[in-house]
DNA sequence: TCCCATAGTTCGGAATCTCGGAACTAACGA
DNA sequence: TCGTTAGTTCCGAGATTCCGAACTATGGGA
C-alpha cells in the first residue's frame, strides 16, 4: 500500500478538477465529504442515490478526487478520514467549485 | 452526413460541460471560438499551441463541444460556422463558464 | 454539366481508460 | 494469534479516445 499522493496547491490543474467532477458519482461523493466536513470513505459513502458503489470503484473514485487535489485523505487507525481541500482550491481557482456544485444543484438531484 | 445534434438549453447537463472542457485542447478550441465570436472549424482552429490537431480529431472535438451544448454549428456553404452558446449556458448555470475559463487562464495556458 | 478543390465526417484499429469482482494488506481488538 | 473491518491492488471485459485513410457534401470553374 503505497503512501497517498496529494498534489501541492500550485500543482492542482483545472483539467484534473473538471475531469474528477465530470463524473456525477464522484461529484456526489465530493459533495458528501464536503457536507460532512469529514467522512470515512467506504463505510460512510457506500451508495450514491440508491445504487451501491462497489468498494473497488469507491476506492478509485477517492483516488481520482485525491490526485486532482480536491480532497485530503489520511489513514486513522483502520479507516480513512477524508476532508475537502476547498480553501486551497478556492484560493487557486476562485469560484470554480461553487459554480460547479451550483450547476449540479440546479440540475435535478 | 446526418444532421447536427444540438441539445435544448434545458437538456444541457453539467457533467457534459465538465467533460467537454476537461480536455485542455477542447477548452482551447472553445476559447478560440468564443474569442472570435464565430470561427470556421478546421481551417481557423487547426492548431492548439504549436501542435497540429488532425482534422478527424478536430471534428470529434467539435462534436463533443456541440453535444455538450457549448457551441452551435451551422453549415454555410462548404464550411461550418461555429458560435458559442455562452448566453444559454450562463442562463442555466450562472458563472460556470466564467469560472472554468478563469481557472484555465490562471494556470499557464 | 462534369470535374476539381475545399471542409468536414465517418470508419477502423491500436492504445488508453473504466468498472467491478476477487484476492490481498493494514490496523485494531479479543 | 486469529478474526474482523476498511481499503487497495490486480486483472479481464467493455467503453473511450486518437488519428490516418477513405468518404461525403458543397461550391467554383471550364
Amino acid at each position: 500500500m503505497r503512501p497517498l499522493f496529494h498534489p501541492a496547491v500550485e500543482d492542482i490543474r483545472p483539467e484534473a478538477i473538471l475531469h474528477a467532477l465530470s463524473d456525477p458519482d464522484r461529484a456526489a461523493i465530493f459533495l458528501k465529504v464536503a457536507g460532512a466536513g469529514m467522512v470515512e470513505a467506504c463505510s460512510a459513502v457506500g451508495t450514491v442515490g440508491d445504487r451501491v458503489i462497489p468498494k473497488s470503484s469507491l476506492s478509485s473514485h477517492f483516488k481520482v478526487l485525491r490526485e486532482a487535489g480536491l480532497i485530503h485523505s489520511e489513514r486513522h487507525g483502520v479507516e480513512m478520514r477524508n476532508t475537502v481541500r476547498c480553501d486551497e482550491v478556492n484560493a487557486r481557482f476562485p469560484g470554480l467549485l461553487a459554480a460547479i456544485m451550483d450547476a449540479y444543484g440546479r440540475c435535478g438531484r
